[in-house]
RNA sequence: GCGCCCGUAGCUCAGGUGGAUAGAGCAGCGGAUUUCUAAUCCGCAGGCCGCAGGUUCAAGUCCUGCCGGGCGUACCA
């Protein structure tokens, strides 16, 4: 376990700035621990690289105008040219500095080198980190709100093992409790009603069309294409899930519970395959499935009762059972037990979290809805009350999504059965354009989804425009190797070659790879990828289009720098792409 | 009522720990091009960053109060 510091690299270069400056300050009387110096990449990049805004802040202290300050300060600062090439002042009195082309150079090898860059950001030392998402109701099938998920969920999953984390995928299932008897009920009301019996269907129940069909096939089935079906589920994840015996017609005949019980399980089963199914589709990949019966069986809701009565987190009131919710931050105290006697939902939340930190996860992150914002005091409060460690259990809340076609918002209801299905959208748009596209905005953000334009496919989808960024180095490069130049791996002599603005732009973009996947694996912000590689995908065009200039053209090594400046971009594009779970294709069909 | 999220160009949105002239895509207008696959590139136009105060050398960014929109506020899950 590695304590390697974060971006080795860049940090070896801002101390070396760092140094450089208090060494220039050390005539002033000011010293390292009188000031916090602050280097940034400056916005318009007419000012540099790096920047710091040191003179400004010293200024008043030292009863100096911050501008004059600055050129004291640039006038007896030494950096080695071979990193800082030069050292500016402008504006108001910031202090610029500008890396010489051979750093950058160095800085944009790394980016090919497996012990490079990439290895120096992995600064997580394997910690174990637990990512839940989607963990839908197994009441339906999954809908889009369930993409935009596990586009976020699977992305930071990768995000993390990228900083040296082992991240692990898990998904909660449902299976117990009230919901679960009302899809049995209302799957047994849909079937009664084919076999032509007037049954009345349950208040609150599901009134999916695919429940109807549901129905409809079970008058078909018989029971060993029952048990065939739920052999599908014969991987570890999935022992629970098991067919009720006999078929449908035989569930019938029992007494209500039981018949309404085997009926919740066989559509338990379906339901869960398609879910699993869509996940798949979709690119995702769970370790773990996690069941809420086994929670119950295992008596672990029980256990983490008990704990918490034992420390003095409950008590009785009308019957009813609460968590001292109030104590931790929350408005008022919770019910765990209710007066019937039955658990809550929470509890058995409380029960799932405590397992999960007792299964030795360093950390949790859980992605919620909006609509459960409300329950993340309750639950931290109740881990901590269970003696986890306060930050332990982190909940990133992600918007709603907005589906709008046709100029309207269409509005989903899952109990009234209207909604666009996660699979829906995939056989539409493809599951790259969905997973992109939810990936262009940042979690907390109320997204509006254009189905129209999704499913248009048009050339006003960034996605295309980076792939195809990808496609076209792939094509230069066959393209060169038939004129018989290999460019192998990049070197920094010919990289140096390299004499256009459009050519730099992009090695400054292209270098800040590194510190782009830091910044959003831990700002849980991965729209900062989409938002980079659309940016180098565009730098890239601008290198390629540039008039009058083509990548293979008649001067050896300049072609060869330049197509060392394609294999970068496109290990770049490659590495982000792979996060974000969206496919890198050699080529791609122009469509006219 | 209370809590959370949002308010930036006509539209959809970016704008790490406060920094220099607030950016991009789409839509609009005008160009480039006999392609290394044009799903491209260049230019123009478009902004009281919801409003009002405050903090400071510096506020789209931080604080307070309003206004507007979304969501939540169960002995449901």
């Amino acid at each position: 376990m590695p304590a390697a510091p974060t971006e080795k690299r860049i940090v070896m270069l801002e101390d070396l700035l760092k140094n450089g400056l208090l060494a220039a300050l050390e005539k002033f009387g000011v010293f390292e621990e009188d000031v916090d110096i602050i280097l940034e990449k400056p916005r318009d990049r007419g000012h540099g690289d790096l920047s710091t805004n040191l003179a400004m802040v010293l200024g008043k202290r030292l009863g100096k105008k911050p501008r004059e300050l600055a050129g004291e300060i640039a006038a007896g600062i030494d950096l080695p040219k071979a990193v800082v090439e030069s050292v500016e002042i402008a504006g108001p009195g910031f202090i610029n500095f500008r890396l010489a082309p051979a750093y950058q150079v160095e800085l944009l090898l790394n980016l090919m080198d497996p012990d490079g860059a990439l290895e120096d950001i992995r600064t997580g030392g394997n910690k174990r980190i637990n990512v839940e998402f989607i963990s839908a109701n197994p009441t339906g099938p999954l809908n889009v709100v369930s993409a935009r998920a596990g586009a976020f969920g699977m992305t930071l999953v990768r995000l993390l093992d990228a900083i040296g984390y082992d991240a692990h995928a898990e998904y909660y299932v449902n299976d117990a409790g009230r919901q679960i008897k009302l899809l049995g009920a209302s799957l047994r009301a849909h079937y009664m009603q084919l076999m032509g019996e007037s049954v009345v269907f349950p208040e609150d129940g599901y009134h999916g069309r695919y429940l109807e069909i549901m129905a409809q096939e079970l008058t078909e089935q018989d029971a060993e294409a029952i048990v065939k079906a739920a052999s599908a589920f014969n991987d570890e994840s999935f022992q629970r899930v098991q067919a009720p015996p006999g078929n449908a017609e035989d569930w019938r005949k029992l007494p209500e519970d039981e018949s309404v019980g085997c009926f919740a399980k066989f559509a338990l089963m379906k339901i869960l395959s398609w879910q699993r199914d869509t996940c798949r589709r979709f690119g995702l990949r769970f370790e773990t499935w996690y069941f809420e019966s086994e929670l119950h069986e295992s008596k672990r809701v029980e256990r983490a009762l008990d704990k918490l009565d034992k420390l003095g987190a409950l008590y009785v009131e009308e019957d009813a059972t609460w968590f001292r919710a109030s104590n931790y931050g929350d408005e008022q105290d919770r019910v765990v037990i209710k007066a019937d006697g039955a658990p809550t939902y929470f509890l058995a939340d409380i029960a799932y979290h405590y397992h999960k930190f007792q299964r030795g996860f360093e950390h949790a992150i859980d992605f919620w809805g909006p609509d459960h914002h409300g329950h993340i005091t309750r639950m931290q409060g109740a881990m901590e009350a269970l003696g986890v460690p306060k930050d332990w259990l982190e909940v990133q809340i992600l918007q709603q999504v907005n589906f709008v076609e046709g100029g309207r918002t269409v509005k989903m209801a899952k109990r009234a059965g209207k909604f666009v299905t996660m699979d829906e959208l995939i056989d539409d748009v493809g599951a790259d354009v969905a997973k992109y596209l939810f990936l262009t905005r940042k979690p907390n953000s109320h997204l509006d989804f254009d189905l129209d334009l999704a499913k248009e496919q048009s050339n006003e989808n960034p996605v295309f425009k980076v792939k195809y960024a990808h496609a076209r180095i792939c094509k230069l490069i066959r393209r060169a190797a038939e004129a018989g130049i290999e460019p192998g791996q990049p070197t920094a002599a010919s990289l140096c070659k390299l004499p256009d603005v459009a050519e730099w732009n992009l090695v400054r973009e292209l270098i800040r790879l590194p510190q782009v996947i830091v910044s959003a694996a831990n700002s849980r912000e991965p729209h900062r990828l989409t938002g980079y590689i659309f940016d180098v995908a565009g730098l890239f065009n601008q290198f390629y289009q540039r008039p009058g200039s083509r990548i293979l053209g008649e001067d050896k090594e300049l072609t060869l720098a330049r197509l060392h400046l394609c294999v970068v971009t496109r290990q770049v594009l490659r590495v982000v792409l792979e996060l974000i779970g969206v496919d890198a294709p050699e080529e791609l069909e122009v469509k006219v």
